[in-house]
DNA sequence: CACCAGGCAAGTA
DNA sequence: TACTTGCATGGT
C-alpha cells in the first residue's frame, strides 16, 4: 500500500468516525491569528477564556489591539497563560501589520504563499506551527499544520521515523496528498481530535482510535 | 500532589 | 549544531 493510500485510510476512518470538525474555531480571520499565537503549548479551553476576555472589552480588533498597551494585553489574556510572552508575541505580529499593511488587514492576509511564510517566520514569537495556522485557517492558503498531536500519532502508528522533524512530517503529508486548503484544514483538526481522544502522552486509548493497524512500511520508508 | 496542554526563543557547550 | 531551560494558567 502506497503512502498516498495510508493517508486517504487515515482521513476516511477519521472522519467516518469523529465527523467533520469545522475548524478554526474562530469567527474571523483575526480571531484565527490571536488564537494561534495564545494557543502555543496551551490547552484550548484556557485560550477560549482569554479570547473571551478580549472580546467582552471589545478588543479583539486589529485597530483596538493595537492600541492597548502591551501590559494591559497581557492582563486580559492571563488565562492563557505565558501571558507577557504572549501578550509581546502579539505585540510583534500587530506592529508588523501595522509598519507594513498599515489597517489594511485584507493586504495582509491576501499574500501569496511562499512570501507569506517567510514573513511570519521572520516575526518573533511566530515558529512553524504558528505561521502554518494562520496561513491555513485564516488566510486559507494549502499549507499542513503540523502540531505535537500530529507527531505523537504518526510516532505511536509507526507511520514516520523517530527524528523526521517539522518540515519532513509536513513534507510527508504535502507530498502524498492532493494540494487542498479544505482538505488540509479538515486533517489537521481530526487530527487534533484523534490526539485529544485516543493519543494522549499518559493515558493512550488505542481500543478506540480510528487509527489502529494503519502502520505501512512505505509509510515509514518515505518519511526518511 | 504531579502531570499535562494545538510552541518558541534564548542560553549553553 | 544539538541540547536545555524559562515562560504560567487551569484541568485531571
Amino acid at each position: 500500500m502506497s503512502t498516498a493510500d495510508t493517508l486517504q485510510l487515515m482521513y476516511a476512518r477519521m472522519l467516518a468516525q469523529l465527523g467533520p470538525q469545522h475548524w478554526w474555531p474562530a469567527e474571523t480571520p483575526f480571531e484565527v491569528m490571536v488564537g494561534a499565537i495564545l494557543t502555543q503549548n496551551t490547552n484550548w479551553s484556557n485560550v477560549e477564556r482569554a479570547i473571551d476576555n478580549l472580546k467582552r472589552a471589545g478588543l479583539l480588533s486589529l485597530t483596538a489591539l493595537s492600541d492597548l498597551p502591551v501590559a494591559l494585553l497581557a492582563h486580559y489574556i492571563r488565562p492563557a497563560g505565558y501571558y507577557n510572552i504572549k501578550a509581546g508575541r502579539l505585540k510583534n505580529l500587530l506592529d508588523h501589520i501595522s509598519r507594513h499593511f498599515g489597517d489594511d488587514l485584507q493586504a495582509f492576509f491576501d499574500q501569496s504563499l511562499p512570501v507569506f511564510r517567510d514573513q511570519l517566520l521572520a516575526i518573533k514569537g511566530i515558529g512553524p506551527e504558528t505561521a502554518d495556522s494562520i496561513l491555513l485557517y485564516a488566510a486559507n492558503l494549502p499549507i499542513f499544520v503540523v502540531d505535537a498531536y500530529t507527531h505523537r500519532i504518526l510516532l505511536r502508528h509507526q507511520l514516520i521515523d523517530e527524528d523526521c522533524d517539522y518540515r519532513m512530517i509536513q513534507e510527508w503529508f504535502m507530498d502524498h496528498l492532493p494540494c487542498e486548503t479544505g482538505l488540509y484544514n479538515e486533517f489537521h483538526a481530526l487530527l487534533v481530535k484523534v490526539g485529544n481522544l485516543y493519543c494522549k502522552k499518559k493515558k493512550p486509548d488505542c481500543e478506540a482510535c480510528p487509527l489502529r493497524g494503519l502502520a505501512t512500511n512505505q509509510a515509514l520508508a518515505d518519511s526518511r
